[in-house]
DNA sequence: AATGAATGAGTCTTCATTCAT
DNA sequence: GATGAATGAAGACTCATTCAT
């Protein structure tokens, strides 16, 4: 009222903005199945109607809250060689990176866990994501064998996926549960983990 | 029909089991939120109104339902000292039995998952598995650091805490998303990944 | 069983008078609308089928619960002349008698006010209770006036239920709803109420 | 239909106004416990939901009509001086305006009453309104007392309470239960009560 | 006569979605 | 684009009553 009026388009991309946050607020609050529609729209400061402007559903909502965290989270980037050629101090900070992120976003992460259960699509949008984790981390599981410095024993695929699934479970443990253990302890402990499973020699 | 229904109690306990039963094949079938009262009491044979006889809820029902699984999903029972003293061979065993009992009672076992992401009660009983699985091969694994044959520098709780929940998360893959991995496969990379983890010296 | 078992007659009147007290219990505290077979049945320490060996309906229960109190809760009986001839002190009697009638079953009276407002055939016994009461006192009021001691300009019949509705109503609101007025006091005023309105010269 | 319907602000007070207005219809013909949402809605010419929109439950519809009804049918407005000070003439004059209210809304009035008893939100709702009312015309029974015109004998505040209930359990009996006697006859003989019970002198 | 499990009709209530303005 | 009232389908739950033993 005051501001002068901005062209329509200006004001839909707002409307779309306020819906995505008060979305993620009421989402965080109440969870995905106890989230209304209305509450979000209102938690927003628009109609009701106007939700239906935006998006299609709650789940396009959820969706679009989602992409906001999503490239935050990845997992462990084991690819991102640091300078370094430690690969323990490589997995070690890639690890930090993902703990920090999931840590930051728990109650989305924890709700994304909820709706992929729910969820038809959002199933396959958190398979896929696993999927392109573990083929990312099979590679260097792949390179670190063929230098010598890890179990050639290992299946890459799956030890791949069984190592991220630790490090996801332990996250959710401890930042979604509540599950006492430090930061740092917790960093130490996958680390440890991550290397005597691929029997990487000690630095 | 045939059979005269003897007394009500009997009568009673009848229907609480084609209750049960049936509660388990709509549950699997319908996923929990799907799962309809009447539908429940109609796959049962019995009228909608009998399933309050025996059950105040569906969260009630459901809890039923688990019971009949719980005991034989137990997380890998380590403790359990098979004749021999091979550390990874008793490893390996408590892993087939957990995985063959994850595979027999996968859809319930995932739903068991959903059920926790919705309902506190649920919730906290998983968590109270989780934390009783735990204990348990804590236990085992300072039994195993004690005798010099597990890296000493891992802290037992988390470990058991991080290694149970690389396996639960591998089953559950495997079994309900149905990750193409074989069951020797997996179950020899778990094996492997374990002992890696804790640093057993090879057999 | 330890008691030698009685014959049926006997046991069915057993059932049915536990019935009756059970019924009572369960109505002062719960009320009629929120009053169960299933509770009146357990109250009584009887199956809930057998309720309905001795009872059609809740209705059918209340109303043997009523007949219990019916007669002790008659309105004022004015036409009992007492050996003396003092119209007021006759009239204080009758207060006096009903009052402490309608005391001791405060509840039951407030109870049989709301079944008469939801149930027909209790509205009806209601009346009928309404109109004997009316009756009889506007015999009284007939005779005093023959007598010169009463307003010969009322009419006996209206004046009869007017003052009828005045004392139930006032025993309801103390008794029921706890209006803070004390018994001698209620009884005074009502009494001089009476008298004054009937014009009754004082003694 | 015919008119456009302006905003939606507007269209919810239409709405709100007909499903008043279907309630009271419908509490008129079926009663309070009798009555559906589904009706009330019907009736209204709305859809069931949209009962909810205006109103959280049955009872608070029922308020919405009781308010309509509540300030016409207030009982002896006795503080009312009439130009004359012929109390007398004030008290047939406050009897009046009420036993015509009270016909006019009869089985609403018949309605507060069986809600009352089944509802503890109405039931203190209309124990207030009685205290109102026989606070009110306590005042004028001292002020009556004071001026020497009514028995100094009688305790105000009780002696308004049953008058109050006498005069509003006859009108009960008429209006609502059809006990057959004349408007005229009615109000001679409630005036000449009041009078009489007062001790105020003929005029 | 007693038992108590089984029956199933009957309503309230929620809330995602629509649509007239 | 925004508004927010209207829609109505969907399902959980209660409880008086029945009836086989």
């Amino acid at each position: 009222m005051s501001t002068a009026a901005s062209t329509p388009r200006v004001r839909g991309a707002r409307t779309r903005e306020a819906l995505v946050a008060g979305a993620r607020r009421v989402f965080e609050r109440d969870g995905f199945l106890e989230a209304r529609i209305a509450d979000i729209a209102a938690e927003s400061g628009v109609a009701t109607g106007s939700f239906y402007t935006h998006f299609d559903s709650k789940e396009a909502a959820f969706a679009a809250v989602i992409d906001e965290v999503h490239e935050e989270t990845l997992h462990p980037r084991l690819e991102v060689t640091h300078s370094t050629d430690d690969p323990i101090a490589v997995i070690e900070a890639a690890h930090r990176d993902y703990l920090l992120a999931y840590r930051r976003n728990a109650k989305l992460m924890a709700l994304l866990e909820q709706v992929a259960l729910i969820d038809e699509d959002f199933r396959r949008l958190r398979l896929d994501r696993v999927h392109l984790m573990a083929r990312r981390n099979a590679k260097t599981i792949r390179r670190l064998q063929d230098k010598g410095l890890a179990d050639p024993g290992l299946d890459p695929l799956s030890t791949a996926h069984a190592l991220n699934g630790m490090v996801s479970r332990m996250a959710n443990l401890v930042f979604v549960h509540g599950e006492r253990i430090g930061f740092d302890s917790l960093l130490a402990t996958l680390t440890a983990l991550w290397a005597n499973a691929l029997r990487i020699p000690a630095r």
